[in-house]
DNA sequence: ACCTGAACACCGTTCAAGT
DNA sequence: ACCTGAACACCGTTCAAGT
């Protein structure tokens, strides 16, 4: 088998989600695929946009399936669970998607989606920007947290993180929200916490949709 | 002026501002302090420890200015743009805070005070930690868009992106929203984008606040 | 207790040489 | 056109030696 690009994608993905980011270099990814690092350098010319690949890769994987008859709400909730999918497929490989820029055209796919839903909606194009943003940031920052980091109580993905057991301990007269509310902070239900902000923003947006829809 | 973990820090903190993360290394910042590389190793166990050092001493510069006898949905707007600031003062250094876990009690401040603002305000323990973390969501992403990468068209702060005039050529008729909303897409105005996704959920939250407010 | 240089096992990437 | 080993300028960290 050959080498190409897509196979030295392939080999940094698996690596990625195998062992985590930190633990992917050129020597590795070329000893997986049993050839000399340098081999490398004929298809990528450099880590860096090996990584670009990576993000560009997984990010495409998106998949909207949503109805077509379906209302505005159920379009944008659709897209926004596309979106996760993708986060729940590739737990640490959405680290790097979301902490690299995308200038690629395959980022701009799930936007022009959203942007079409909201107009069609019968927002005009400053609001459905602004619409759009507020998504894309609850979402970023939901799969932040999610896939295992964020300045919060849980911790990542069972399977990843081994912090789990580290109890630190809390004065509860300086935070008595938080030890009060163990039960429900140790809970881990991604999906519930997914769909309830999902709900908010939809709500909200609801209640500011123009009273005569365009087209 | 002898070394301290403070010392260390405080210059990993000023490099990463000035160079960016991926510039900073143990013998650049022993450099930097005039000292041995492994001197470092007498005040800090690893680089890891300084990173997580890094992000705890961001996130303790939060200042929360509420005004004592503001309602809820102020409270929470202020402690939503405390969190903000930080990111507009280090913007580089959130997203070392951003990407990487807090298991530290600094990082359970801002949910405390979230917490509490929500309890206040009537609301169920379940609910209140359903809102914190659509709430803690929306901040992350938000300040992972602003700070500079993300699955949008816009880019960094202009003091450090460069690609800014790298314009991908787009095909109109694949891309109808993005091309015609070039203008609105390319304006940057993250104060209007983080305080419009706020009012969004604050709006959203004051439609499902009780109609009892607890004490 | 704090500092430190040498050394080890790694990096990404350039370059020149091969086919 | 693709592959590759040697070499360069880096890494983080261990260890043993200094004060």
């Amino acid at each position: 088998m050959p080498l190409s690009r897509e196979r030295i994608v392939t080999a940094a993905i698996d690596m990625i989600e195998r062992h985590g980011v930190e633990a992917v270099s050129m020597r590795r990814i070329a000893a997986e695929l049993s050839c000399g690092v340098m081999s490398l350098y004929n298809h990528v010319p450099s880590k860096a946009a090996l990584l670009d690949d990576v993000a560009e890769r997984v990010m495409s994987g998106i998949e909207f399936t949503a109805a077509p008859g379906a209302g505005w709400e159920d379009q944008v909730r659709a897209q926004a669970r596309a979106f996760r999918a993708i986060a729940r497929r590739y737990p640490r490989c959405t680290m790097v998607v979301v902490s690299r820029p995308t200038n690629s055209v395959t980022g701009l796919r799930p936007i022009e989606n959203a942007l079409a839903t909201l107009r069609e909606a019968g927002f005009g194009g400053g609001d459905a920007v602004l619409i759009m943003r507020a998504f894309v940031g609850f979402i970023l920052g939901s799969l932040l947290r999610e896939v295992g980091v964020s300045p919060a109580l849980g911790d990542a993905h069972p399977s990843y993180s081994a912090q789990a057991p580290q109890r630190l301990h809390l004065d509860p007269e300086e935070f008595p929200q938080v030890t009060s509310l163990t039960a429900e902070l140790t809970r881990r239900d991604p999906d519930a916490d997914f769909e309830f902000g999902l709900d908010l923003l939809v709500h909200a947006i609801a209640a500011m949709v123009p009273a005569t829809p365009a087209s």
